[in-house]
RNA sequence: CGCGGGAUAGAGCAGCUCGGUAGCUCGUCGGGCUCAUAACCCGAAGGUCGUCGGUUCAAAUCCGGCUCCCGCAACCA
């Protein structure tokens, strides 16, 4: 035990905004494969995984459902532990950044940050919607208002902590750049160019507007601000300058970190510098993954295609689910997720491929030989080229989880699947079956299929931690036989081993059926209901207002004298517009779905008396109306009527 | 001229570092087999490797221009 080596990898903690997603469960899948074949080779592995509980948007959350921020994570936080048991998630340790001693983690960081000099005490402005009480940034207003209610915002300021981020930049680019900390590390000169090279700014570490977080020990109007609450999780954990557990010194640095691209840049370069503020060594690696999209689409719960786990699970089993995702998802890359390319997937790998393979190689063993092989052996062609397969894979999968690569390391395992089923065409038992004579060839032709089938059996065994103990079960290996010592030998069944036949490990699945069902449930679970109810939801959610609110916006027909692209602006359009009185410029953005061509000489509402603002240096000067449906915009134009004419 | 990635058979991808016969999975078509979950095995069709030009005996691969897509950043008034 005490020999073991150490080997620590964390998924993210998960915000429990809502109810889990296939994204979720992607991150955490492909962690607890890599934590079940480390364990397998004999590694001492901590396994993290966890929910990040603090912040504005859980305490309204709860809010709106009469409960206490606590009691509404504590709901969630169920639905997520239920969906990894459900996937057979073996985690060593569930952190929740409501625990006591993560807590005392994260206000001691806090407190030694500061001591350090690293956080000091400033200014944090930023636009303010009083009966949300929510801070808001320029880039998250919807049209100059709160996003949330809809309502005006006022610029303020509230006293802010700050940490400097500034000292750290040097060694952070040679993070990126030069070890290989980031996997892919095609993303570095992304994140270099972005963030680093104009400065790093630095980053508000603690809030005074809303109550759901740590305090600050020293000063208790703040809370701390989500980084170091949430990326401390990793250590805190592990039990640094808590007194909760003692395994600092043992798991840390961690092996991989692994993130959706979405969090990248926070583990990519704030929780380096946060470790480097705190002298602590730096975790080996960050392994990046892209988004899981869905029939091409970003999986989104307003796009209503959030794909239920449960569902998917409950239909084809957890394991289907996990080997699809695993297989399907390149490292970096987003992967297309649809329900017929996983239905595919499933009955080709798994059905055709493993499941057919075990079920036709033990029904012949039991046809043949009543279930039990004989001793006598006989080689003859094409043994070899299966056994050196066999025998081979192991170096080469475990190549592939060294780089963290599971689909290549997935792809690796079922070339052995179909070297086997190819074998067995090449040798044909049930010929060689019919010469009373051959008995020995026959048995030896199923032996080195069985053990072809125990090795595969064996390394998949991380990735379908259910089926695979079934399938070694069927082929007659016991325990120790299905080790990941004994995937490099071949010969380790008993000479005179027993099959037995079980269930079919992956049933064939019906495809345009399934798809059909699995459509009608999409249709009633989301767009009626989800999408709908948003809607209503959006639009009962903003506050009604009298005429003299109204007649505060001044609508005016205005006319499209010229127009051309922004520049430096991918969605913006510079027009010139004649209000009746004068000419005026305003930036639209609407570059994406109009050609300047198509407007010129057309008339258009315009809300005449909307501040200036300024937008990739264009000084704009009020702002035309158009209506928005998911991706598409369509400017309301009013051709018949003269510029300056008055809408109300 | 903001930063980066990409364009290869119907679909999804590899090959490009280090030029020399274009490969894999799925799908389609034809054949074989009958042990098996109508599964398995073999074969075929299908690509001027986005476009234009350059270097070279030789370019998917190296260099340059262009078009289009996708990330990130910045604005969708």
């Amino acid at each position: 035990m005490c020999n073991k080596k150490p080997f620590y990898i964390t998924t993210p903690i998960y915000y429990p905004s809502g109810n889990p997603h296939i994204g979720h469960c992607y991150t955490t899948v492909a962690c607890d494969s890599i934590a079940r074949y480390r364990r397998m080779q004999g590694f001492d592995v901590m396994f993290l995984t966890g929910t990040d509980e603090h912040g504005l948007k859980i305490e309204q959350k709860a809010a709106e459902e009469g409960v206490t921020p606590k009691q509404y994570v504590d709901k969630i936080v169920e639905t997520f532990k239920g969906l990894w048991k459900f996937m057979n998630i073996d985690y060593d340790r569930y952190i929740r950044t409501t625990d006591d001693y993560h807590i005392k983690t994260v206000q001691k960081i806090f407190t030694e940050l500061y001591n350090k000099g690293y956080i000091y005490k400033g200014e944090y402005k930023g636009k303010y919607c009083t009966p949300c009480e929510s801070f808001w940034t320029d880039s998250q207003l919807v049209d100059g208002k709160c996003p949330e209610c809809g309502r005006d915002v006022t610029d303020a300021k509230e006293e802010a902590y700050f940490f400097k981020m500034a000292p750290f930049a040097d060694r952070i680019e040679k993070l990126l750049t030069q070890t290989d900390y980031l996997q892919p590390k095609t993303r570095a000169v992304e994140l270099v160019n972005n963030f680093i090279k104009p400065g790093l700014e630095d980053l508000c570490v603690s809030r005074t507007s809303f109550k759901w977080g740590i305090p600050v020990t020293f000063d208790e109007k703040h809370v701390v601000y989500v980084w170091i609450d949430a990326l401390s999780n990793y250590i805190s954990a592990l039990g640094y300058e808590n007194g909760e557990y003692n395994e600092f010194n043992k798991f840390w640095p961690a092996d991989v970190h692994m993130v959706a691209k979405d969090i990248m840049r926070f583990h990519a370069i704030i929780w380096p510098a946060m470790l480097m503020a705190l002298d602590l060594p730096l975790p080996k690696h960050l392994a990046v993954h892209g988004w899981i999209t869905f029939n091409g689409q970003k999986m989104s719960k307003s796009l209503g295609n959030v794909v239920d786990p449960f569902v998917l699970g409950g239909r084809y089993g957890a394991d289907a689910i996990r080997y699809h995702i695993m297989r399907e998802m390149a490292l970096g890359a987003d992967s297309s997720f649809s329900n017929e390319i996983m239905i595919n997937r499933i009955n080709s790998d798994l059905a055709n491929g493993l499941g057919n393979l075990v079920s036709r190689t033990v029904a012949m063993v039991e046809k043949y030989f009543g279930g039990t092989l004989p001793t006598e052996r006989e080689d003859g062609d094409f043994d070899d080229d299966l056994i050196a397969s066999a025998v081979g894979l192991k170096a080469k999968v475990d190549e592939f989880i060294d780089k963290t690569q599971l689909n290549n390391a997935l792809a690796e395992i079922f070339k052995l699947i179909s070297r086997a089923n190819k074998y067995i065409d090449e040798t044909a038992p049930w010929v060689i079956a019919k010469d009373e004579s051959k008995k020995a060839r026959l048995a030896s032709v199923l032996y080195n299929l069985l053990e072809a089938i125990r090795i595969a059996c064996t390394l998949l065994s991380a990735f379908m931690p259910a089926a695979m103990p079934k399938a070694l079960e069927q082929i007659g290996a016991c325990d120790r036989c299905a080790s990941y010592e004994n995937a490099g030998k071949f010969g380790v069944l008993p000479p005179d081993v027993t099959v037995k036949k079980g269930e079919v490990l992956f049933p064939r699945i019906d495809v345009d059926k399934e798809i059909e069902e699995l459509n009608s449930i999409i249709k009633n679970n989301e767009q009626e209901s989800e999408e709908v109810k948003k809607l209503r939801e959006e639009i009962e959610g903003i506050a009604q207002i009298g005429i003299d609110d109204f007649c505060k916006v001044d609508l005016r027909v205005a006319e499209i004298k010229a127009c051309e692209p922004v520049k430096k602006a991918k969605k913006l359009l510079k027009l010139s517009l004649f209000d009746g009185v004068k000419e005026r410029t305003v930036a639209s953005g609407i570059a994406k779905f109009y050609t300047p061509d198509e407007l010129i000489g057309k008339k258009v509402i315009l809300v005449s008396n909307l501040k200036p603002a300024k937008l990739c240096g264009v000084e704009s000067c009020g702002m035309i109306l158009a209506a928005t449906c998911s991706e598409d915009v369509k400017v309301i134009f009013v051709d018949d009527m003269s510029a300056g004419s008055k809408i109300s």
